[in-house]
DNA sequence: AAAGCCTGTTCCCGCTATTCGAACGCAGCA
DNA sequence: TGCTGCGTTCGAATAGCGGGAACAGGCTTT
């Protein structure tokens, strides 16, 4: 049953990746599960499981399999190479430590955001976001600073694509009033997320843009929202977060 | 060409992964030389790495491929089910600010030591260990301290399976010898490495054991060879290491 | 300007490798 | 001692993977 005429995929690696999918939320599981869970014979999924063991991508303990940490090798390969997170990572302990806040870093993957680097300050929050975590972008602030600056066809097939989803009843969920937001964002450089994305958090978030206007990324600083309110929320994080950008665009610039 | 009458493996699911670590060695690269490194024709090199753009696992920008950081996702779920690594994350900190210099937490997988969290101390010398980065147990000091405590068996299994290679002039590459070294680890509890993996940079490794006795992982501390050495090598780092081990062994059983 | 050469992309055909279902061995339990 | 669950193995059928040739486009060379 291929989807498109054109464009054709190779059906065996998706059907290994619903397995890995499929491991990667139950945690860990067995054959019989996995076949059940993605309709495959129970033979077929043993062969699966073998090789992606084999290759060093799975643990086998008993008669269940895991992911491996093998992953990490990868993802931190991918996100490593990308110029704006060697030059960022120094920046963001830096506004951690002057803010005493939870300060992430978030890059641009496939209209999702991915949370690449976080740094602890002293009264960290500790929220759902984990490296790695791909989040809607349309749900925080550093996502919502990454859409505003990236073009309108782009924008729209973002959100065509992942929808806008909401996450706490703050969450906005009105194509219309995000793009009014987006505009106040576009003027002002940064952006805000009361509340948005979890409940009694708020941030600010601020792109991290290239030479054409683009955002690669974003940095964000979060807190709990009796603590981020009033002039620090309005004011003085995003001056430091704006500098922090700044300096990050000019490191990536020169490098 | 199977290389084994049973057990067969998935071929498309292997090339796919010959794909993505051909990917990962070259930074990024197009089709045309994926498919001469690969030895595979350039029609299913494109369609491969289609599905594996439109699956999220790879970036698309112009007409080169890269590893997307999606493969995080994977490893960090990966790392943070395994409770040790929640258990011995605060203890790792501790340690790294109590010596003031790099400490690691490292796992054993598939008879590989694969470093999964460090912390930085003030002093923290920078290694080729990397978050996600598999290196033979037999050439640090956290691996001699995971291989000691493996049984016998597995040790030869593993040596077999990933040689005894050299890193630096000091690493042992003899079995002999290293069998010789790991009986005093079992005896001591600890292991050394001075110069093995990176010459001027001596550690120290102590396993993390579970109730059986087998190691699960270890925590080591590296420093400058000038730094470390004589007693502080010999008996504090060493005292301090234990006692984190242990602390982290009896959270492990509690939890 | 045009010919050449390099990309990535598409098409289709042939053969292989993937898939399935059934049968097997084994463990735990009634 | 049967039952029922698991993972594993086998063989057969066909879907789909892989290859090669041809195409479109960009860039350099002549």
């Amino acid at each position: 049953m291929p989807t498109e005429s054109t464009h054709r995929s190779v059906e065996t690696v998706e059907t290994a990746f619903d397995l890995v999918d499929a491991l990667k939320e139950r945690d860990s599981a067995g054959v019989s599960a996995l076949a059940d869970e993605v309709g495959l014979a129970k033979s077929t999924v043993h062969r699966h499981l073998t090789t992606l063991e084999k290759r060093g991508l799975l643990v086998r303990e008993g008669d269940e399999y895991r992911l491996s940490t093998w992953f990490l090798d990868y993802g931190i390969h991918a996100r490593d190479r990308r110029p704006v997170v060697e030059v960022a990572r120094p920046k963001v302990d830096e506004v951690a430590a002057e803010t005493d806040e939870k300060v992430w870093f978030v890059l641009e993957e496939h209209g999702l955001g991915v949370h690449v680097y976080g740094a602890e300050g002293k009264h960290s929050v500790t929220t759902h976001a984990r490296i790695g975590r791909r989040t809607p972008l349309h749900q925080f602030a550093a996502g919502k600073a990454i859409l505003a600056f990236l073009s309108e066809e782009r924008v729209a097939e973002v959100l065509d694509r992942h929808g806008v989803a909401g996450q706490t009843a703050r969450t906005i969920t009105d194509r219309d009033v995000l793009f009014d937001q987006l505009e106040t964002v576009r003027e002002r450089g940064y952006a805000f997320n009361r509340e948005e994305s979890v409940t009694g958090v708020h941030a600010v978030g601020a792109p991290i843009r290239e030479a054409d206007g683009t955002a690669v990324g974003a940095i964000s600083v979060a807190g709990p929202a009796n603590r981020l309110r009033g002039e620090v929320l309005t004011d003085e994080l995003p001056d430091l977060l704006l500098g922090a950008a700044n300096e990050i665009e000019i490191n990536l610039a020169h490098s």
